[in-house]
RNA sequence: GUCCAUGUAGCUCAGUUGGAUAGAGCGUUACCCUCCGAAGGUAAAGGCCGCAAGUUCGACUCUUGUCAUGGACACCA
């Protein structure tokens, strides 16, 4: 309908001779305004140096299309179009044809997106704040597969270097504890229960038969373990990944040094005070990092430059990798990396999210994997459910500071909005337990009022939301959404009763709440939310 | 100190190409189930959109300044 608006606004044009506008078309807020509005009026009052009021009635007078019934200029200029409903109606075939594909399209044409996302360190399981990043990755790649991109979720491992060593030791410590004997935690050693479950497992199994092992096998038995929970916390939260990238077969694959040179061949690094440093000042930091330290060991920059060359190799049209913001000085740095070796850095994008304060008996607690204190999302989705965990952590932008009051989510779990649109669907349920129709009318005639209009225009909407969201990769405007979609049902069933004594009125209600029921299921499939038949 | 975000109703948040009277939920107050699910609906109260300039027909939205909050500024990851 927008662009059968835009096309005759630009036939009209054409008549006016104004060319090289971009004509756009709003939804008003108020119904008095119709059901679209055009500003175009007013953006050319420069161009033609004329009164936006008197251009609009030129305008006005240069349209003529069948679907619009009235035309209105009102001040400042705006033009607001009301239009025939028949659309609205036909949608319902539209939804009931197309099913669960209902709002789907092809507006990605296939373009090859890599979302990486959560990648938590397997030193501990996942907690609070992965539990924000993994509900706004995995719905941004649901809306974009929807939406005709080819998606890949990833997951990175690092499953190397210090931070393992330092889990490999603080297990050990534990486990030597329990054995009676002495072995010293590392000052930077992790301290989470997980740690002293996974050495009492040990030790139920093998007694003290394991004290002369190495280091290594207690990193490879802590990351092993880690790494299962954390895929099975995930697996519970409804995320599935489609490649998870190990560190170390990084490592393997690609031989660092041979990145490293190739930096100083493209006259990125220097030594200094015996270091090699990478010169990413000159590109888009503002300071200059380490690449090999004076000890010749290597940062943790050198295998996440090589992480990303591999994935640039594996020839995405773009890369997301999501962070907290606590990682958010790493940015710079990274995509400086891309463009020394000469990849596109347009092609990655970071968003970073705020991080969530934990706000328990009304004070924050600081979280930490190290000390041990946090959330996990284990216990999250025990306590509340993942339905409402999704829903909770996608409803606000990425930019939004968070608090999470575990109290409050406990205690009244109610207030969560999910609930509000999972009862809309519950009552629709119900009522199609009652009675139900399959057949499709070629024609509606009952449905010409404005309750259904109201309603049936939400879920003509649907699919520009999700286009708007897939773009613009803003889950929350499908929460923002389908919880419009509920609103509005909510509204029409407390004034309609669908069930009536007249088959034919029935009939066409039923399937008009069935649209709106399919839709509700669409929007919530695509923040990874399930609706329940009955509450 | 520098850089990045954020300041909208008592609380939690929408408001995303600048549009008409700034919206929800929770909380407060008052109504509505003889009838498909009251986890619902209706109504009221509640706002200098942090503050101050600027840009323009028009600013919660853009620019600058300023204050407040969170985060980042390692030869840790």
């Amino acid at each position: 309908m927008k662009e059968i608006l835009i096309n005759t606004i630009n036939e009209a044009l054409k008549k006016l001779e104004i060319y090289d506008v971009s004509v756009e078309i709003d939804v008003p807020k108020q119904k008095d305004f119709g059901d679209y509005s055009t500003n175009i009026a007013m953006k050319l009052t420069k161009v033609l140096g004329k009164n936006p009021m008197d251009i609009a009635s030129l305008i006005v007078k240069n349209i003529n299309n069948e679907n619009i019934t009235k035309m209105e200029i009102k001040a400042p200029g705006f033009i607001n179009f009301f239009v025939k409903k028949d659309y609205l109606v036909e949608n319902i075939k539209t939804v009931l044809t197309e099913k669960d594909r209902y709002g789907s399209s092809n507006i990605g044409n296939g373009k090859k997106v890599n979302i990486e996302f959560v990648s938590a360190n397997p030193t501990g399981i996942l907690h609070l704040g992965n539990a924000r990043g993994g509900a706004y990755g995995d719905s941004l790649a649901r809306i974009m597969r929807f939406s005709g991109f080819d998606v890949t979720e990833e997951y990175y491992i690092n499953d190397a270097g210090n931070q393992i060593n330092n889990l490999g030791e603080s297990l050990k410590s534990r486990y030597y504890e329990i054995c009676g004997k002495n072995y010293p935690i590392p000052d930077e050693g992790y301290h989470g229960k997980e740690i002293i479950e996974m050495a009492k497992n040990l030790y139920e199994e093998n007694k003290d038969s394991l004290l002369d092992k190495d280091i290594e096998f207690y990193k490879n038995y802590a990351t092993e373990k880690l790494i299962g929970k954390i895929i099975a916390d995930l697996k519970e939260y409804r995320i599935n990944y489609d490649v998870y990238t190990s560190e170390k077969e990084i490592r393997n694959k690609y031989n660092l040094q041979n990145i490293i040179d190739i930096l100083t061949k493209n006259g990125y690094t220097y030594e200094r005070d015996g270091a090699l440093w990478f010169k990413c000042s000159s590109i888009f930091d503002e300071v200059d990092h380490v690449l090999v330290k004076e000890d010749k060991t290597l940062t943790y920059l050198v295998p996440d430059i090589a992480y990303h060359l591999d994935k640039y190799k594996r020839g995405y049209d773009k890369m997301i990798d999501i962070f907290g913001t606590d990682h958010h000085g790493y940015v710079a740095r990274l995509k400086s990396s891309v463009k020394a070796l000469g990849n596109d850095p347009e092609k990655l994008e970071v968003k970073l999210l705020q991080l969530v304060r934990l706000i328990q008996d009304g004070e924050v607690v600081k979280m930490s994997k190290r000390t041990g204190k946090s959330v996990t999302l284990k216990e999250l989705i025990d306590e509340v459910g993942v339905n409402a965990a999704r829903y909770y952590f996608v409803k606000s932008s990425l930019d939004t500071q968070m608090d999470f009051d575990l109290n409050l989510a406990k205690s009244k779990s109610n207030e969560n909005p999910v609930y509000y649109v999972c009862y809309a669907y519950a009552r629709i349920s119900s009522i199609l337990k009652e009675k139900d129709f399959n057949e499709i009318p070629q024609e509606f005639d009952a449905l010409n009022d404005e309750d259904s209009y109201n309603v049936l225009e939400k879920v003509y909407a649907f699919k520009e939301v999700v286009k708007n969201a897939a773009l613009k990769e803003l889950p929350h405007l499908i929460t923002n959404y389908v919880y419009d979609l509920a609103n509005a049902f909510h509204n029409y069933y407390s004034r309609i009763r669908i069930i009536t004594d007249d088959e034919l009125v029935t009939r066409e209600r039923i399937l008009l709440i069935k649209s709106v029921h399919q839709t509700i299921k669409n929007a919530l499939d695509l923040i990874g939310v399930i609706p329940p038949e009955k509450m």
